[in-house]
DNA sequence: TAGTTATTTAGATAAATGTCTAAATAAAAA
DNA sequence: TTTTTATTTAGACATTTATCTAAATAACTA
């Protein structure tokens, strides 16, 4: 639940989360979407991806990115908890 | 959004989230909850309801927190439109 | 094989964050 | 009014975080 609010809690990697949800990426093309370099999106990535909230895989020389929605379900009973 | 993220992105404000969920407290009873000073939960205080989480009421010398659920509805449409 | 393209890793840096102690404020009690 | 109790504010400090540039790695192309 830790690494899922972490990752939640910046708006770059909320908004990759936003792109993702459009459809797969690539590093390439997410980090197009910013103006923040590449390396610095390749690190929110790999943020996303420990908190499982996306996963990757290797095409070629690129590297896909797909949105995982079914660990926002952990999140959603949370507060579903909270709110009784 | 930010600020809710933020505030949920810290295991103590979320067990004292966990604690309103119960019953209202005071300042003082939360602190006692936790290994941490005063100052530094008065702080975390600060932030849950910077982001809405949480109200309060001064009732004479304490002052009273209570839990607002209602903020956590944006953050469920959030997620819920991810899913779809 | 040599060069190009895509992505990540390494290392540095500035800003944000969580924590503390000491001091300030506010209300109640003596 | 003085003292005590509850809470917050101020300021300091160590850690984490978001970012960058430069270098490394991996895979395609000529």
């Amino acid at each position: 639940m830790n690494a899922l609010f972490k990752a939640l809690n910046d708006e770059t990697r909320r908004q990759i989360i936003e792109l993702l949800k459009k459809k797969d990426m690539n590093a390439g093309e997410i980090a197009e979407q910013f103006n923040i370099s590449k390396p610095s999106i390749s690190h929110h990535l790999e943020i996303l991806k420990r908190a499982d909230l996306i996963t990757s895989e290797k095409k070629g020389q690129f590297v896909e990115y797909s949105l995982n929605t079914s660990i926002l379900e952990d999140l959603l009973n949370w507060i579903l908890t909270l709110k009784k």
